[in-house]
DNA sequence: ATTTATCCCATGATATCCCAAATAATCCCA
DNA sequence: TGGGATTATTTGGGATATCATGGGATAAAT
């Protein structure tokens, strides 16, 4: 499975589009969809975006029969229908629609930041002001995301 | 298995023709029959739709409940009793028969819903309420549709 | 003969392809 | 360890192809 790391700042041109950063490129490399596929963030203005091979993970659980269920009902008309497959072009950009622009309030600038098996896309001041919150809420924790080993040799959370 | 994703508004002409997006005719391309199966849906003021070789899974299905039973005659009369073939014209459109566009309140325009190895056509307004109530539900239960593997390494929902 | 469905072509809008310029990252050799 | 050269990446924009849509003409059905 493709691991997606670091935050990169790409320009939208005129036109709606985006270059996925490289590295990013990279790991989707073994993929037979050359592109992506993306959906609105549940929970924050932001897009969620993975491989083909992501999204059928998520769609596992869904039976090809299972037309009655009611979970399987909500679930799949959140997920798949707001869901897109964007194709990279020649230079590895793709086009955002519009309703994923409007959904992250993306205007010039697009952040892409890494989060393991699934990147999202943000304006980049929504994720300055998002992770600022996210660092002051873990330091009230008491950073409970330790990697084991002797005190003060920690990753440096993020 | 084909798969579909995002939703499209395309536009009823005066002939009853609609033009099914280019994404889902590409998902249905390997088929032998150029065009779609669908039958109105059980739950919603909808109508499902697939390639041939998903109407043949759920014919499947049917087979694992008792040939006898209510249940199977219930099923078999209700799913394939009321399912039809509609071929694309050269453009790609289908002739919508006057049954589903009752059955799915279809007037000018009609919303294709991509639902993973399904498709939906809905009146535009009615998918849009019914699609609001299901983005909320999925973020109250927090997306509990998880990719199947072992734990740690699933997608990281935020 | 009237209706209903299919085929075919035209058109505007949109997305894709392709080439070229700017920018950033990497390498190489002194 | 510099600093210039080379390569990879990002960005821009014009040309081309694809898509959704409309409508006339043709064919089939009743």
């Amino acid at each position: 499975m493709a691991m997606f790391l670091s935050t990169t700042i790409n320009k939208v041109d005129r036109k709606g589009r985006v270059s996925v950063p490289a590295a990013f490129r990279a790991a989707l490399s073994e993929q037979a969809f050359r592109g992506i596929v993306a959906f609105p963030s549940f929970k924050h203005a932001a897009v969620q975006c993975g491989g083909m091979d992501w999204m059928e993970k998520l769609g596992a659980g869904v039976d090809t029969f299972d037309l009655f269920s009611d979970e399987h009902d909500t679930l799949t008309a959140a997920l798949f229908a707001n869901a897109q497959q964007l194709a990279f072009d020649g230079q590895g950009r793709v086009l955002l629609p519009e309703n994923l622009i409007v959904h992250a309030s993306l205007a010039e600038q697009a952040a892409f930041v890494g989060r393991g098996p699934l990147f999202e896309i943000w304006n980049p001041e929504a994720f300055a002001d998002y992770q600022a919150e996210a660092v002051r809420q873990a330091a009230e924790k008491g950073l409970t995301l330790r990697p084991a080993g002797p005190p003060g040799s920690d990753g440096g959370q993020t």
